[in-house]
DNA sequence: CATTGAATACGAAGACTTTCGTAAAAATCA
DNA sequence: TGATTTTTACGAAAGTCTTCGTATTCAATG
């Protein structure tokens, strides 16, 4: 009954959260279109109502002066990124962030870009003050 | 209605395995004791009906031969952790690993002996054959 | 072996998630 | 402006998650 209430998005709200964060704003219909065309298709309504959800959740945050109406990520995906991860090192990382950056490089291929920024990051946590 | 049913553990089901990650098994009674002191303390039945729940999914197993019943992980702490992480990256990092770790390391204090096995990691990743 | 206390199974309630159907409201256009 | 299409709101069904109460089984012991 008593749960924290972390306004950490679904499964499915994370679909549509990607689509915004791509495209900044959008209607209900584009990020439904954007869906279908991608990969998993719901139906327009469903979009809808999980767009409605989202924003009572603020998770997404709502035009209605303009028609129809315009919504954006109530949020920084940095922002929203964060409190996944956050999440899911308290869930089964013990909170350590070392180990999970550890796992995730050795999972999945990165690209030079990438490794070269993370050990800009590491030069940074490791200088002395 | 379709989705794809990984056993990928949930919120209160990483609460029981990382019990079991401790203590390499245990009984109901053991976990339920250890959940109860740490913090979140749930029913004894409501444990017993999690880590049933759990062996059904394959999270856990169970030797029923000895009396009371002890559960153990059914997969490596590892390839539970890499499972959730893969979840992760498809759901909100564009599959990018790269920028998981960085947010990773960026928003948390690592230990010194974290951020030089990283490097190590990175210096494997970069070296050519 | 009958009692009793612990362990296990069963089932169900309440919350949340996912999915739509349908109705109402707004905008378009003939 | 009346008809049609599009958008929005509402509500509910079906599934999962979380939580226990209760009943049953098992094991210990008097």
């Amino acid at each position: 009954m008593r749960r924290p209430k972390s306004n950490k998005p679904t499964d499915s709200e994370c679909l549509i959260l990607n689509v915004l964060w791509q495209k900044k704003s959008a209607t209900v219909r584009e990020v439904f279109e954007h869906l279908e065309e991608s990969d998993e298709g719901m139906g327009y309504t469903t979009v809808l109502k999980f767009m409605q959800i989202m924003t009572q959740k603020k998770l997404l945050e709502r035009d209605s002066d303009v028609r129809p109406q315009v919504y954006r990520p109530y949020e920084t995906k940095q922002k929203t990124q964060k409190t996944l991860i956050g999440d899911l090192l308290d869930r089964a990382f013990n909170g350590s962030p070392g180990n999970l950056a550890l796992q995730a490089l050795a999972m999945r291929k990165s690209t030079p870009e990438e490794l070269a920024e993370i050990r800009r990051m590491l030069d940074k946590l490791e200088e002395p003050r």
